[in-house]
DNA sequence: CTGCTGGCTTTATGG
DNA sequence: TCCATAAAGCCA
């Protein structure tokens, strides 16, 4: 409850300064500013203190109410200084930590190290750039840089260099005859790649690493290796088996978690053993192993299953029931049921051995029988997870398919519970040894699905074995050498938004197999393997060819890494306080009725529906006759309603009737003064109804819909998180986010159900409520009338009392993107500086001293500033400005003379998309851009603004991904993995839940850290050669952030 | 008459 | 004729 109701503090009001700058402030500008300034420096600052409400109209009126609001009863300060000067920067770095400590809120130990220092000392932006080369070669060949670290660097398929030699089986005739090599020859045949490419220190330190690339080199597509078995010896799984299967112990094994091969740092030579199913335990190496292979088909299908009923009895589509019927009929749960074999068999191949695996396809089978559980939801309600499906190579011999019961329900080979438990516990050993291998490349569609759901998986207790104990860990999980083909078939058409592989699989492969559109049939995992390869070679192709492998390999592994962070955020959800939003709701609902009524009554209509731009059309423009507000709109349709165009009318009518008062005299024109009081109300009314339903239907009641849904089907998210620690919500609840990997064009990610990414930042005072008799007469006096501050982030609150929230977010972004890939110097050097380079530009545009740039102002400038970067056109420009457009076309030209380089950087990158039809970032990623040659004007000039921007923030994206995997495992390396957990990634921003608010400063220091370094030690192909300013920042809700500092240098 | 769908408008975020 | 998203409501 509290917390939607606090108070921010009003910003500073700089009166002295202003006294002291108004006359001459063009003086205080920097040098390189007073020529701009001097262009614009009669322009109205006036336009720009109006557009600022436009900008930030809720802001402006939480500030107008915020005196009476009362103060934050949390243990909390709310130490929002305005900050909007230079010395208010400067001191607000400082005095919050007195304020706070003086307050007596945190303990002397947290207002000790919740300090405020400046950053260190300032390193010229760039300086450590070589001037002299261009950041970006567009015309050379894409060779990359495949030297990174070692979690993300290894080229994921290097060691896997035995699939060539191994034959398909004829059994699942998929290929298509025309294409020769039908073999996984693309994914096999980079065993060469390591050729020619620089081995990074950290690679080559690497013993399994530079042992595994090394090994297989003079072999090329020779046969298979007859080496050592590469299958690490897992020891739960070991333990597993000998609990299950009642065999003595292998000699060597010890006890079961003692070896700790799958550890994760990956430093240490992943012992090596041969996984035994039963006995005879472990064989020694180099066995001669004919029969291995042969059986390896049965040996799995011993863990077969019986066809369970899918959970929606019928496809509900009266469309297409025959196709729809067969493929269910082939789900391999049915296909193990062919082969499944009888107790006898069983236990005849339970005495062999398994093959040692080298990749493997899989795909998991759910409750209804397909592969991605309908859209996929995380948590949904009933998804549970029936079987997995596999396909695979060993070492030599005949590929092989297996299905694999993973619930005792599906088992059918199994006279009794116990044996079916057994089977299903073997399985499920199988499945996570897969995952967390690093030498057996596993290709996996929808990989963050999967991993997903395996997470949430808990296989049947087999004392001495407990579930919680055998839950995969995705903390752990190992991409290196995993190959997702919906992020493959991403990369290459990253604007198709198809994420279903059968879709791909359509359009990728020979053969589509509309059978196996979902369900893994028995061929799908092969189906599956070869779309993975053909996607692969494709991708080769278009990314450069051979030189281009390594590379490509590392963009992919980049890629790969993310994955099972994505599956993490997804499974842990965020945080929320259900009162407070309940509470929220139940105001906002007030208060939006209350707008509607006067809304209603001022337009004499009602049944006028305020949601419908139509009706509101018709009552502004036919029968009220307003005249549409001047300021020559944009294209913007003639009849819109939208808010830039309500506000210029409210504007304007509010100045009528300013106008009016004086002379009293009304009805001049036939519509007296009091006729545009009324229209002004309406107006208003309109507007602040838009901001309250909106506040309403798109967040407040979904996150109390989604959340409530979610804890009532699927207790997950409150339990331990597989790794010991609570992570619950207040109250327990929390809302799990879709977060899509492969939404975008541009590379970045996207949120969804709900989006969390689009969030208001600004509370919002809410106006009706309190004010007018309507609350009261319909019964609103019962809703506490204090309630009127609404901040949805507040509803964003760690776990317990003793949490925190945690967030880091990039300085300009894209603006030091931009300097750092153009090498301008005059952008760079304005980035030095440690003032807000929104601030400065903005005093220079509107020829003030920066010190009095408000936050609108900042807002506007910053939005302006980007949309001139990205090719916004001047008649717009004017528009957002409200200034004539021979002013819009002046200050363009001015701003953008002013950065040479800059605009030498844009026009190169029109070029490149030109010559090449795609652009890419820095970190690889293409994009084409086909109408980029369109001889539409209107669509080419499109393509033209899109390759900027594409770039730009495609590289973003590139530098935000690996800060996430590296912030992650920065804080694994502190032991705050289990205490720290990044919930959500905001483009630039990364928010973290810390479970102990005691692990702020250390959690800070570690995130701050491996963020502002990305560009310095992080992915070779990334290290632009500066530092990356992220302003970190920490607080008792997302909406009551406050300033965390750097590291004190202790004096 | 009900329910679904695609196009359109609007608004929230991020850069 | 800044870019990139998600989502809600209206309407045919
Ligand atoms: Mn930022
Ligand atoms: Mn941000």
């Amino acid at each position: 409850m509290g917390a939607f109701r606090y108070a921010r503090p009003a910003p500073e009001a700089p009166l002295e300064l202003v006294a002291r700058h108004a006359e001459s402030y063009v003086r205080y500008l920097p040098a390189d500013e007073r020529e701009l300034a001097a262009h614009v420096v009669d322009l109205p600052a006036r336009a720009w203190t109006t557009e600022r409400r436009v900008a930030g109209a809720a802001n402006g009126r939480a500030r107008v109410h915020a005196a009476a609001a009362p103060r934050p009863s949390s243990g909390w300060a709310t130490a929002a200084r305005g900050a909007a000067s230079a010395e208010g920067a400067r001191r607000a770095r400082i005095e919050p930590a007195a304020d706070v400590a003086a307050a007596g809120l945190l303990t002397p130990r947290e207002a000790d190290e919740w300090h405020f220092d400046a950053p260190p000392a300032p390193v010229p932006f760039g300086a450590a750039l070589d001037w002299s080369t261009a950041a970006m070669a567009w015309d050379e060949p894409w060779v990359g840089d495949a030297r990174g670290p070692e979690w993300m660097g290894t080229p994921i398929v290097a060691e896997h260099t035995l699939l060539a030699p191994v034959a398909l089986s004829p059994r699942t005739p998929l290929s298509d005859a025309a294409t020769p090599d039908a073999r996984g020859a693309h994914l096999s045949a980079c065993a060469t790649q390591r050729a020619g490419v620089p081995a990074s220190p950290a690679v080559a330190g690497s013993d399994s690493r530079a042992d595994a690339c090394a090994r297989p080199k003079g072999g090329g597509a020779g046969g298979p290796r007859s080496g050592e078995p590469l299958w690490p010896q897992l020891p739960t799984m070991r333990a597993q088996l000998d609990a299950s299967v009642g065999a003595r112990a292998g000699a060597a094994g010890g006890p079961a978690h003692a070896t700790g091969a799958s550890g994760a740092d990956g430093t240490r030579a992943p012992k090596r053993a041969r996984l035994a199913l039963a006995e005879p335990p472990a064989a020694p190496h180099g066995a001669p192993s004919a029969a291995k292979a042969a059986l390896s088909c049965s040996v799995l299908a011993a863990t077969g299953m019986q066809r369970i009923a899918p959970a929606h009895a019928e496809p509900s589509a009266p469309s297409a029931p025959s196709a729809r019927a067969s493929a269910m009929e082939r789900t391999p749960l049915s296909a193990a049921r062919e082969v499944a074999m009888s107790r006898a068999e069983l236990d005849g191949a339970r005495a062999q051995r398994w093959p040692e695996l080298r990749a493997v396809a899989m795909q998991l089978v759910f409750s209804d029988g397909t592969s991605s559980f309908h859209g996929a939801r995380p948590g949904a309600p009933g998804a549970r997870v029936a079987a997995a499906a596999l396909f695979g190579f060993g070492t030599e011999g005949e590929p092989l398919h297996a299905a694999l019961a993973l619930s005792e329900g599906a088992v059918s080979g199994a006279e009794d519970v116990a044996g079916a438990r057994q089977m299903v516990v073997l399985a499920w050993g199988i499945v996570r040894s897969v995952l967390v291998s690093p030498t057996c490349l596993l290709v996996l569609p929808n990989a963050q699905l999967v991993l997903g759901a395996l997470a949430e998986y808990a296989p049947p207790a087999s004392p001495p074995m407990r579930p919680e104990s055998s839950r995969l860990d995705l903390a752990r999980i190992r991409t290196a050498a995993m190959l997702d083909p919906v992020i493959l078939a991403w990369l290459l058409e990253p604007d198709d938004s198809s994420d279903n592989v059968s879709v791909l699989d359509a359009r990728h492969a020979p053969q589509p197999d509309a059978a196996g559109a979902t369900a893994p049939a028995p061929g799908a995992c092969e189906a599956a393997w070869r779309l993975c390869d053909k996607l692969y070679a494709a991708l080769l192709a278009a990314y450069g060819g051979e030189r281009a492998r390594p590379a490509l390999n590392e963009l992919i592994a980049r890629e790969m890494a993310v994955v099972p962070t994505l599956a993490r955020m997804e499974r842990l959800g965020l945080p929320l306080d259900t009162a407070g939003l309940s509470a929220a709701a139940a105001a906002v609902d007030v208060d939006m009725e209350s707008h509607a009524a006067t809304a209603r009554r001022l337009a004499r209509k009602p049944d006028l529906n305020l949601s419908s731009p139509q009706q509101l059309a018709v009552v502004l423009w036919d029968e009220l006759r307003l005249t549409r507000p001047g300021g020559a709109r944009r294209g913007a349709p003639a009849r819109s309603t939208d808010e830039p165009t309500l506000r210029r009318l409210r504007d304007e009518l509010a100045q009528r009737v300013d106008a009016e008062r004086p002379g009293g005299a009304d009805g001049a024109d036939g519509r007296g003064g009091g006729c545009a009081r009324e229209h002004l109300a309406l107006v208003e009314a309109v507007l602040a109804h838009r901001t309250v339903a909106k506040l309403k239907s798109t967040y407040l009641e979904p996150l109390v819909h989604l959340q409530l849904s979610d804890t009532a089907h699927a207790p997950a998210p409150t339990r331990h998180d597989g790794d010991g620690v609570p992570f619950g919500g207040a109250g327990g609840t929390r809302v799990r986010s879709r977060w899509a990997h492969t939404g975008t064009g541009t590379g970045r990610l996207a949120s969804s159900q709900p989006n969390v990414q689009n969030i208001p930042r600004e509370p919002y005072t809410l106006s009706a409520l309190g004010a007018g008799a309507g609350a009261r007469a319909d019964g609103g006096a019962a809703v506490a009338p204090a309630l009127h501050v609404i901040c949805v982030r507040d509803a964003i609150v760690p776990h317990g009392g003793a949490g925190a929230l945690l967030s880091a977010d990039y300085s300009q972004l894209e603006v030091r993107i931009l300097a750092l890939l153009s090498r301008d110097a005059a952008l760079c050097a304005r980035l030095s500086s440690e003032a807000d380079i929104f601030r400065t530009i903005g005093a220079a545009i509107l020829g003030k001293p920066a010190a009095l740039i408000d936050d609108g102002e900042r807002a506007m400038t910053k939005k302006v500033l980007y949309a001139l970067i990205y090719g916004l056109g001047t008649e717009r420009l004017a528009a957002e400005l409200k200034v004539p457009t021979a002013r819009a076309q002046q200050l363009k030209g001015v701003l953008l003379s002013r950065f040479g380089q800059l605009r030498d950087f844009i026009d190169s990158c029109k070029n490149a998309a030109r010559r090449n039809g795609h652009v890419r970032t820095l970190g690889g990623r293409r994009r084409p851009l086909p109408a980029i040659a369109s001889v539409v004007d209107e669509e080419r000039a499109r393509a033209e603004r899109q390759c900027v921007n594409s770039i730009v923030q495609g590289t973003a994206a590139d530098i935000v991904k690996a800060s996430m995997v590296l912030a992650e495992r920065a804080l694994a390396a502190a032991a705050l993995g289990e205490r720290v957990r990044l919930i959500a990634q905001i483009h630039d921003e990364l928010l973290f839940e810390v479970v102990e608010r005691a692990d702020v400063p250390r959690a800070a220091a570690a995130v701050r850290r491996a963020m502002e370094g990305v560009c310095q030690d992080g992915p070779a192909c990334l290290r632009l050669g500066a530092r990356l300013p992220v302003k970190v920042t920490a607080g008792p809700s997302w909406g009551r952030m406050q300033p965390v500092g750097v590291a004190r240098t202790r004096t």
